[in-house]
DNA sequence: CATGAATGAGGTTTCATTCAT
DNA sequence: GATGAATGAAACCTCATTCAT
């Protein structure tokens, strides 16, 4: 009961800062739930093939360290996302054009892919798997939509650039995100499938897509 | 045994016709199944979900009809696809050009969806959840990988035909699977979403995807 | 309700005279009770593989005809015991000394083994599970208990004659009837036991355990 | 994972030495198994009623301490056969001559059902109502055949010495074992029975049956 | 008579969580 | 901090039985 520092508490409470050991032990839970999701899949992967994985003698150890699974599951999704967020935002930063920014946001998606095959994996599979109304987990449909929306808005403004052609932003993005997330899927259960290619194929597929014929 | 007459079952014994009751029954179970699938995801759809939702008073009745959970998904996914069957073929049939075939192709998928909101978000589910290795499922991820060959060898066509122009087939037919597939479980979310409007968007996209620039 | 002819029902009511087709339906279902559970063992003898093995459709069928488990095994002892005493009666009496009509009851046993391999395993198989407060069952450990009496009598008769030594009369048959049951058993699971030759080596066993030495 | 140390993983893990209590509560459970089994009988010996006879809340319980039916069985039968052998050995190797070491193996086994009805007869339930065929079982019915032909060798060389008479000696040990085992179960069902008269009877049975006569 | 759908109890197993040590 | 035993709910499945047709 004292020490439960799950995500959301710490932000609350803020001064005691976590341990080292236990920041240990917390990111040794999310690396083991990461592997065993994207093996099994989020609804397969229970506290007991987590503990199995991380080398783990209990189960308890896991509902003493988080909140419960839903706490868990954010600990994974914010530790993803941040990773990929390196792996973006310099990529898209270093070109003026918005089709050459388009081209580097998904072909991103794909070097985090052969980097951390796994990390993808398990952000899809926990975000595919929602649905409104779990509570506790509004956060990250909340998480989700932002993130569209801001790819939507950079689609807009290279629209009204006159380097997109006209098409629904929405439903692009969302094309786009599902194209790379199915890519990413496959990829975990086909070790042999070479994800660069397949990025550059999606790159160019949406590239075709978007681009305005003069 | 009984009503024990799965479709595999059925087919191989043959002589014995199902009673007019037992096939309601049996499709009064699948479509309970789709309903709650549909609105609560594959994996929580317990046999007790199910059952509540069909009106019958004991998860043993499915078991009765059923020979097990994947017996029942199996059914599940075969009434689906002989529905979407329907509604391709003729539409895809029905023109010469690949351009065209393609676009109805697509569109095929939002009648259906407008038609029968949540049988395809149940064949999404359930597909989207196997994974290799489920003995008695595998039928299913040979039937979908059979499904997507055989789309890829009528882009292959087009692509001869020059009407398409040069890209890995896999990739596309798979990132329009995959896009159809978005719309498909957000429509199960957001009834006011406007499919029609998300089908005509998403067969302009993988037009200007596909064609070949003069 | 109505035909529920059960085998205690009819002698109480007795003037319902049994139609030939459920005579005919009983039997049945006794012969496809005994080989199941020669097979498969008492408890795991269901109503469902019992149905399945007479090819009946349900199961209803079975509870229809007799009156509960119990009921359907009661038919099969009697039956197998009706089939025993045929066996034995003739051939004990056909002997004038004890140790010949000892020899001969031994023997009568495996006669019937190998003409019926599968009754008396599935005898073996339901008096050897009784409990006592089984009600319902209890008259079938009397009558066990019974079958024993009479044999320890002739047993006494043999010691007061001089032909068998000094020895537990209960003891002794007891020893004789599980030897027996042992070998019937074993029968059943491996065919290719040769039982006459062994039923000739227990003969020769109990009459060297019973013989007077002079 | 966790406490799930069956016997058989602990042999091949061998060094996560089991806890005091976890070691104490597999002990409960597995008493508690022989007294249900000896009461009630293999099969209805379910979970249910060896949990509540334990004092255990559910029978989640024993599905954690033990893989399943099968393991705790396993577990069972070690625990009985180890116990048996102390019971055994000794008195068997203080003789010299078979006829005197037959007779202290047979009387070994009342010996030690005096000291521990229920054992023997949770023994004798499990094992005899073994079906060739049960995976995870089959141990057993090598561990039974393999200590019958122990005693067949011991049987062969008393014949060999000229202590004991031509007869076939599986044949002799199984009846032998056969008589032993009814005894066994009547006992538990007549606790008024006097199981070392009835020792020394079958003792002197057996010795008339195997002693060469001069 | 026969069918087979329906029922409700009971079986084993897995799950996330709690708590004493 | 860490452990792992304990808990109770929920999952799927099988059983014997009943009953409308």
């Amino acid at each position: 009961m004292q020490a439960r520092n799950s995500a959301g508490k710490q932000k609350s409470a803020g001064k005691t800062k976590p341990s080292f050991t236990e920041t240990g032990r917390r990111a040794q839970i999310v690396a083991a739930t990461i592997e065993v999701i994207a093996e099994i899949g989020y609804h397969k992967a229970s506290f007991a093939k987590i503990a199995q994985h991380a080398g783990l003698s209990s189960t308890g150890m896991i509902s003493y360290h988080f909140d419960g699974r839903d706490d868990l599951m954010r600990e994974v999704v914010t530790e993803v996302m941040t990773l990929a967020e390196g792996y973006s935002r310099a990529r898209i930063e270093a070109h003026e054009s918005y089709t050459a920014r388009l081209r580097a946001a998904i072909e991103g998606n794909f070097d985090l892919l052969a980097d951390y095959p796994k990390h993808l994996a398990a952000l899809v599979e926990i975000l595919g798997n929602l649905r409104g109304g779990d509570p506790g987990m509004d956060f990250f449909l909340d998480t989700t939509e932002t993130n569209l929306a801001l790819q939507v808005e950079q689609v807009r403004k290279g629209q009204r650039a006159g380097e997109f052609c006209d098409f629904d932003p929405w439903v692009m993005v969302r094309a786009i995100r599902a194209a790379i997330d199915d890519v990413v899927l496959r990829a975990t259960q086909d070790p042999q499938l070479d994800v660069r290619a397949a990025g550059r194929e999606l790159a160019d597929l949406f590239d075709r897509a978007t681009r305005r014929t003069s």
